[in-house]
RNA sequence: GGGCCAUUAGCUCAGGUUGGUUAGAGCGCACCCCUGAUAAGGGUGAGGUCUGUGGUUCGACUCCACAAUGGCCCA
């Protein structure tokens, strides 16, 4: 027996319902790497850039990565970041190049390949050395740039610059040369950062701070009988009862192998400082001079002692009195020095200026001698006396104590932990050291004041960047240009052998840029000086022209420092860039050094605009770090989720402050990506059989239609203004607000009865899909930037006849020309939505969606614009039936069971058999019918 | 130790630069509907002492102070 269903007519067949080769499945990781080639071989960048080439050029200066190692997500999220707005731009018709680029000198890269070699730095020629840096920092390159590519990041991959290439060479000692011209370098002597283990001085950005546990030592500077009289005179009190006994100064330091340089003791000004009696646990007994209010903790540390306070002053008064140095042959002066402390030690600060930046000016305000017996390997010379050619940080300190301990000048010693400069290469500690180093002036022409001015002509993302680029100019030192290294670009200074001048002359840094362009900058070291120098250049001190050649390179931070001038400056690269855009550590790096070179060399900034992005942290928002195990590679995390979910991760996020990353966050927006992906893939599925021909006129678009064009035109002008403003979160939300709340639960609800139930070729459906259109389009522009990837795969799947020539969705633009969206038309989309809602929620008929019929109620005015929608307003609701009332002041709405039976074809509920050849579906479903079989 | 930044539902974020009714959304979760977007789609709901403590105020997530936690930069 045949059941009711066989006999049936199949009606499904005879609807139009999706078809779409777009997967609801991306494998978004096996796919993309195909993509990336089909964009190489298309040249879909360069062409793009053409097609813009009239336009005005926008440009996003490219901070360099340094070349070592891997990617960690910080990289992704910054290379993203910096692609989003350069197809933003792409897409809005500018010319945005972007040519991506490398900081590939360095130590970091000279120790790791040293590392490598298994050879110390002295015992490599420098033009080998220099040539297996480079060997390695290619290496790097080319990691880093196929991952780069990998995320899917537009850029003039095989023209990058790089720092190590001649004409950028030639470039940073232009530019030293430029700063020479207007007297901004000089040579002095500096309390430096020195690295004793890799033998160079130090920029501050170049030190970390790390625990590190020294010798506290309390030790006594000894007096004569004429210092003791002295002393004792600048004190208040029983000073009588001093009696004979031995007076000395006691002193606190946690370097005693600065001891040999010391030459100086800080006192505080203003504090207390006692004259006290002290009787040893031994029996013995002698004077202390300290800070009053340490006396408890100083007497704490030797049990058993005891001590009685004579007489009291303050530290001002004695500035100026001498003592003995505890084991050197000369005189240590009694000096003041705001910065000393009374909360640990004695408040007598021993001063060495020679050893550390507080001692070296206080040195040089008092005018104490700047003493450095100690070496570039950080052992101590001969200046040192009986300690030379110890290690200053291995077994200095232990010998220095002991000679202390023996010559009883040592009250006592412990160990103490406190935070302490390191290498933040080798990460073992430095030290200070008084060394003759090349500097660049910040306050010659006015360059600070000049800099701090034009901080507000740029306009910083997030706003606090200003007043933070304003400390950081006016707290910036004068910049430890120089380093004693190999793998850089050579500082063109020379020494004259008859009068000791130290020159940086201009026309010879001109003329050195000049060679180095032709033959790379190593010729400093393979070239004699004479065939370095222009041949008529003489000593401008004494006329000699034995000059010989400084061993110097520029700190990396200066090379960076000058990218501007080295890429910027033609025409479809003009300086100054729009926009920088760096993690937010480079307020004291990039940022920075890009605005010192500039303000001194071009006289204004660099940069238009500058956007800051915070530092990517792990779920529970603490730093990454591969030692702590929360470390995700770039290449690990797009290769489990694909470039694409990671990219929209980024749109995410809150970039201008701290980003958290981890599996359950990007599993989250996995979700989204899934949302976004299978609106589209609707969309797409209900355009299979559209053509340009098809497309109905605007003014002969069903009311609906035009609405939800004009909404997604008002999403796309939203959109382009955040993505403009460098907003992208702010898009990110639009963006799935509508394709969710707008799109899915509204728009393509309400449609999909029209799409598929009447004929495929009909006013009705064609109008439908018009509107349909012109959403894929404005959405897919509006998806590209973030979801490249995917953006391009839907735009593939879109019938050739629709791209019209475009072959890649790079080709679109970011908001398509549009009818003005005014403003009644909004409100009206907003209010059908809002009924479309009530029509869902309501539980008074026992009855959903095409079950119902409606009655809206709605006073005059509003009632006639609802009519105006025709059987729109109908279908907007989803119901079978609906009619309008005038009456009443709100908008009213009145649902009740539909009338008739469900069409088996549409599933409304209507009268059916009006064919009655065909009694089970409504009138204009037959017709639909009819026209297919006829 | 100093400067700057952040802290709103399990997660990601909204809550216009000058305080005012029951603090919102997406995802996730629970439950329900649909089965002609189907390894999809729709609806409902449960989740928040708005980091804490003081203060200003008739009233503070929103202003002030201090603190905690985390981050960046510095010492």
């Amino acid at each position: 027996m045949a059941t009711e269903a066989t006999k049936r007519p199949d009606y499904r067949k005879t609807l139009n319902l999706p078809q779409t080769e777009f997967p609801m499945k991306a494998d978004l990781p096996q796919r993309e790497p195909a993509r990336i080639a089909w964009w190489a071989e298309r040249n879909v960048y360069q062409r793009r850039l053409e097609a813009n080439a009239g336009s005005e050029p926008w440009i996003l200066h490219d901070g360099p990565p340094y070349a070592n190692g891997g990617l960690h997500m910080g990289h992704f999220l910054n290379k993203v970041l910096k692609d989003i707005f350069v197809k933003v731009h792409l897409l809005d018709g500018r010319g945005s190049r972007f040519v991506p680029g490398w900081d590939m000198h360095g130590l970091p890269i000279e120790i790791e390949t040293l590392k490598h070699l298994g050879v110390h730095f002295r015992s490599v020629p420098p033009a080998e050395l220099r040539e297996k840096c480079r060997e390695r920092a290619l290496h790097w390159l080319g990691v880093q740039r196929d991952l780069f590519m990998r995320m899917g990041c537009f850029g003039l991959w095989e023209t990058p610059y790089r720092t190590i290439d001649p004409s950028f060479e030639g470039t940073i000692v232009d530019a030293i040369a430029e700063l020479a011209q207007y007297g901004y370098l000089y040579k002095g002597l500096r309390s430096t950062y020195w690295c004793p283990t890799d033998e160079t001085a130090l920029a501050d950005a170049e030190i970390e701070y790390r625990d590190h546990i020294a010798p506290s030592v309390y030790v006594r500077f000894p007096t004569d009988a004429a210092q003791r009289g002295d002393l004792l005179s600048r004190f208040d009190g029983e000073v009588a009862e001093a009696g004979d006994l031995p007076l000395a100064v006691m002193c606190w330091t946690t370097t005693p192998w600065s001891l040999p340089g010391t030459v100086g003791v800080a006192f505080n000004p203003e504090a207390e400082y006692g004259l006290f009696r002290f009787r040893h646990a031994g029996g013995g007994e002698d004077l202390l001079i300290f800070a009053t209010a340490l006396l408890e903790s100083v007497l704490a540390l030797v049990p058993g002692t005891t001590a009685q306070t004579l007489a009291t002053t303050t530290g001002v008064r004695l500035v100026g009195a001498r003592v003995h140095h505890p084991f050197m042959e000369f005189m240590v002066r009694l000096v003041d020095a705001p910065y000393v402390e009374l909360s640990t030690g004695t408040g007598a600060v021993t001063t060495a200026p020679g050893h550390g930046p507080e001692d070296f000016e206080t040195g040089v305000r008092c005018g104490l001698p700047i003493v450095t017996p100690v070496d570039e390997r950080g052992r101590f010379t001969a200046e040192a006396g009986a300690f030379e050619g110890l290690n200053v940080l291995r077994d200095a300190d232990a010998k220095i104590v002991e000679h202390l301990r023996a010559n009883g000048t040592l009250y006592c010693q412990l160990d103490y932990s406190h935070s302490y400069a390191h290498c933040w290469r080798c990460h073992n500690p430095v030290i200070f050291r008084a060394t003759s180093q090349w500097f660049m002036a910040l306050d010659v022409n006015r360059l600070r004041q000049r800099t701090v001015d034009q901080v507000s002509d740029v306009t910083w993302h997030p706003a606090w960047g200003e007043e933070r680029m304003r400390q950081m100019i006016e707290n910036h030192p004068d910049w430890c240009l120089s380093r004693q290294r190999t793998w850089g670009t050579p500082i063109p200074a020379f020494d004259c052998e008859e009068c000791g001048k130290a020159i940086l002359d201009a026309r010879v840094a001109h003329h050195i840029a000049g060679l180095f362009r032709e033959r790379g900058a190593v010729i400093w070291w393979t070239w004699e000086a004479g065939r370095l120098l222009p041949a008529d250049f003489h000593c401008p001190q004494c006329g000699s022209a034995k000059l010989t050649k400084e061993m110097n390179i520029v700190d990396i931070w200066f090379e960076s420092g000058v990218t501007h001038l080295a890429v910027l400056g033609s025409e479809r690269m003009p300086w100054p860039a729009d926009v920088y855009l760096e993690g937010s550590d480079q307020y004291r790096g990039w940022f920075r050094s890009n605005l010192i070179t500039s303000m001194a060399i071009k006289g204004a900034p660099p940069y238009r605009e500058v956007v800051s992005t915070g530092w990517v942290v792990d779920p529970e928002g603490r730093a990454m770090h591969k030692s702590a195990g929360n470390y995700i590679a770039a290449d690990d995390a797009m290769n489990t989720y694909g470039a694409d979910v990671m990219r929209l991760w980024v749109a995410s996020v809150d970039y201008e402050a701290d980003v958290r990353v981890g599996t359950s966050i990007l599993a989250n927006v996995g979700e989204v990506y899934r949302n976004l992906r299978n609106r589209m893939r609707f969309i797409l599925g209900n355009l299979f059989d559209f053509a340009p021909q098809a497309l109905v006129a605007p003014n002969q678009l069903h009311p609906i239609d035009r609405l939800a064009m004009a909404a997604v035109d008002a999403l796309a002008d939203r959109c382009a203004s955040a993505y403009r403003e460098y907003r992208l979160h702010d898009v990110y939300l639009a963006l799935s607000a509508f394709v969710n709340d707008d799109l899915s639960a509204f728009y393509l609800d309400a449609l999909k009865d029209r799409l598929y139930s009447s004929a495929a070729g009909g006013p009705r459906r064609r109008s439908a899909q018009t509107a349909l259109w012109h959403i894929a389009k404005t959405l897919l522009a509006l998806y590209a930037p973030v979801l490249s990837f995917t953006a391009e795969e839907a735009w593939q799947i879109v019938p050739p006849a629709l791209r019209e020539g475009r072959d890649s969705v790079f080709f679109l633009k970011l908001t398509d020309a549009h009818a003005a969206s005014p403003e009644a038309d909004l409100a009206l989309w907003e209010q059908l939505k809002s009924l479309r809602s009530q029509v869902k929620t309501q539980t008074e008929v026992e009855a959903k969606d095409f079950e119902l019929r409606a009655v809206v109620r709605a006073a005059a005015q509003t009632a006639g614009i609802l009519q105006a929608l025709g059987d729109d307003l109908r279908e907007a609701l989803v119901v079978s039936a609906l009619s309008v009332e005038a009456g009443g002041d709100g908008v009213e709405l009145e649902l009740a069971r539909a009338e008739g039976a469900k069409c088996a074809r549409c599933w409304k509920y209507l009268e059916l058999g009006v064919d009655p050849s065909r009694p089970l579906i409504c009138g204009p479903c037959a017709e639909v019918v009819r026209a297919l079989e006829g």
